[in-house]
DNA sequence: AATAAACGCCGATGATTATTCGGTAAACGG
DNA sequence: CCGTTTACCGAATAATCATCGGCGTTTATT
């Protein structure tokens, strides 16, 4: 099992303080949990040595950054041994465009997200997914039209909160 | 048209060491991307003005926090006015399960990540997108079995570095 | 129950960093 | 050609980081 750490209260306040924004000051930041400067510091390594926080990324507002396409492709493969998946899923990680794919239960194995620059770059990559030793059946790629809700962290006191009634 | 502000090469240093480690020092920052930490303080600053780094936040290895149920949910409306779309997403807006939400192309109307405590939470979440009032036709579930590739990023170079040959 | 070990915290410290402030040089525009 | 803008640098100060020893509480052990 994952969790052989103990996330208690302060953790959480770190956690959700953190992933309001990841740049505050260990000074503000311990302020904000109430601890001092040096025992926030030592939680937060803590957490990231424990692998509970992965890493810090920047969020871009990418349309003002370049143009691009971006797709949700689903996917589903000829055959569903481990072999199969392994195949495939090596072939994918190479590929820059796509940028986080999901392993789905139901009628399709994977829903990938993908982005391009235009519609040429992504008939490229569509050809690649088509290459038979990737053992792609059949895919089907929708165009993302907008964003109409964008990510901003993962609701932590709903996932957490209700946990038993003593 | 988006994009007031002009991404030159030592932007696009910046953007893509922010988006490795959002919490690099800016003295650091600066040595990377060959720039004083002066300038490259004022280069970071403006970018975040302009909106072009919209925030930075903490990434999570989640199943070491606490247990979940993710999904991505297709949704149809039973009609597509104006007014439809607007008091979906008013609705959906309101729902911390929904993480983001997608417009898509093609035969369905939303594509939503969404993420639960259980299945019971989703079920109660599923009984909410059933509601009249809410112009959903229908919609349907698929299980997050796992991540096979993980957002790390956007890949710049390969959006940005082929712009017109000279 | 007493002791020991471990834990988590605090506050003080030197080292590091953030941020501001002139000042300079190149690019731009009339 | 000259004023304006832009982007940069380097130095100085204010703020922060990150380490350390020490303290009190909890936990485990005997």
């Amino acid at each position: 099992m994952t969790r052989r750490h103990h996330v208690d209260e302060t953790d959480l306040r770190i956690l959700k303080r953190l992933q309001l924004d990841a740049r505050l000051s260990n000074v503000r930041l311990a302020e904000d949990v109430h601890l001092s400067p040096s025992a926030c510091l030592e939680r937060v390594k803590t957490l990231e040595k424990d692998g509970l926080i992965r890493r810090y990324l920047a969020d871009f507002d990418l349309p003002k950054i370049c143009s691009f396409v971006m797709l949700m492709v689903e996917v589903i493969l000829e055959n569903h041994r481990e072999a199969d998946f392994d195949r495939f899923l090596a072939a994918i990680r190479k590929r820059e465009e796509v940028l986080e794919c999901l392993k789905i239960g139901g009628r399709i194995d994977y829903l990938m997200r993908v982005i391009c620059r235009d519609i040429d770059h992504y008939n490229e990559l569509s050809d690649f997914m088509s290459r038979g030793d990737l053992g792609v059946e059949k895919f089907h790629g929708h165009v993302v039209l907008a964003t109409d809700k964008a990510f901003e962290g993962y609701p932590l006191d709903l996932l957490i909160e209700p946990r038993g009634q003593p």
